[in-house]
DNA sequence: TATAAATTTCAGAAATTATTGAAACTCATG
DNA sequence: CATGAGTTTCAATAATTTCTGAAATTTATA
């Protein structure tokens, strides 16, 4: 590896870290690697900078692309393939968020509700699958509001983070205001949740 | 494999999942055993549930224990271990999200700190470390909204999702009430991110 | 404290996953 | 439409991880 230091950790390190995420140790290299660069990378210079065999380079650049983390560019004057990754963080922060939800979220909450669904012959299972329908909601409940959030512009998004927890005074806040209704429900000033604009349930 | 089909299908796909989890397919499907049982299982029980070696279950355990997935308990009249998962299921999610935390991204948030304070001998590393160092800060962006979610109670918590992005409404909203103030600065009405009490900046 | 049940350890075997190099393929260009 | 740079595929091999069984250790109780 012909890397200079603060990289070579960094790269180092992505390398262990995406082994426990799913990928191997050299895509997560690759990926670092092209996170850090300030400049569109080919296959060539991958393996000159990490020391891979070429085609292991491009079946990591090819799984990358399967999680759409990295972009292909083409350079003037130049055939082969370029790869990057987006200039905004946050917009990879998405991505990766959307493609662990879809990989892992999504198949599980599919069986679940298939499970949940079934009327056990054993009557034994009953217990089992009442477990199954809890677990299902409460992954319903995390990925609804994952669906609304997840479409915020950034800016918005820091703000709601940067509220964190405080966000419960602005609830209770609300609350209050609530008892001057304005339409003609008397809102119940006790339970937040009920301003919820209507579940959604289709996915 | 001796059990009822549902709960086979079931512990089969966190056998798989757990793969995906950084924990094997052993392990995936001792907890996914645990989970659906209502009753505490002790290492034989699960070695004739799921068919690995005593050994194999030993482990599996041992590892679950390290996570603080499981419990272990005593039934009267019987000296073996038995161990059961929490009923509640959000305590689980809360311990998941801990361990993920703990495992993942506070050594990846150090080792970023390190790097950003450091100064490259070859200029050439600017770039690579101005990216280090956004990564670091949306991060500690992302944690510290964590650490102030995280012990918020679980009735609160089921609130906050059910309010989803209809937050922004109610951040509107308190934005135009502090047109008149509490104290003595005057809100800036179009920012709503100011009202958090102070940056902790500890860990 | 002896003993027997329960659990853990650990080195080797088995299974899985990652990596490579050679060959096959693609496709823009002369 | 032939060439060759660039890319991908794939079977083989290397590396890693998981699993096992036998032996060692721990622990409750007699």
């Amino acid at each position: 590896m012909r890397l200079p230091p603060l990289q070579e950790r960094f790269v180092m390190h992505f390398g262990e870290m995406g082994a426990r995420w799913g990928v191997s140790r050299t895509v997560g290299q690759i990926y670092a690697l092209l996170f850090v660069s300030d400049r569109p990378l080919c296959a060539d210079d991958i393996v000159e900078a990490l020391g891979f065999s070429r085609s292991n380079v491009s079946m990591g650049l090819k799984e990358l692309q399967s999680w759409k983390l990295v972009r292909l560019r083409h350079l003037p004057d130049d055939r082969r393939d370029h790869f990057t990754t987006p200039e905004d963080i946050w917009e990879i922060v998405r991505t990766l968020a959307e493609q662990r939800k879809a990989r892992e979220i999504d198949p599980t909450l599919t069986m679940l509700r298939e499970l949940a669904m079934e009327t056990p012959a054993d009557p034994s299972e009953a217990h089992a699958q009442a477990r199954m329908r809890e677990t299902a909601e409460i992954i319903e409940l995390l990925t609804d509001w994952y669906d609304e959030v997840k479409d915020v512009e950034t800016e918005r998004l820091k703000q709601l983070l940067a509220l964190g927890a405080a966000i419960q005074k602005v609830i209770e806040m609300k609350d209050k205001i609530a008892l001057f209704p304005k339409r003609g429900a008397a809102a119940d000033a006790k339970d937040g949740a009920e301003t919820k604009p209507a579940k959604r349930r289709e996915r």
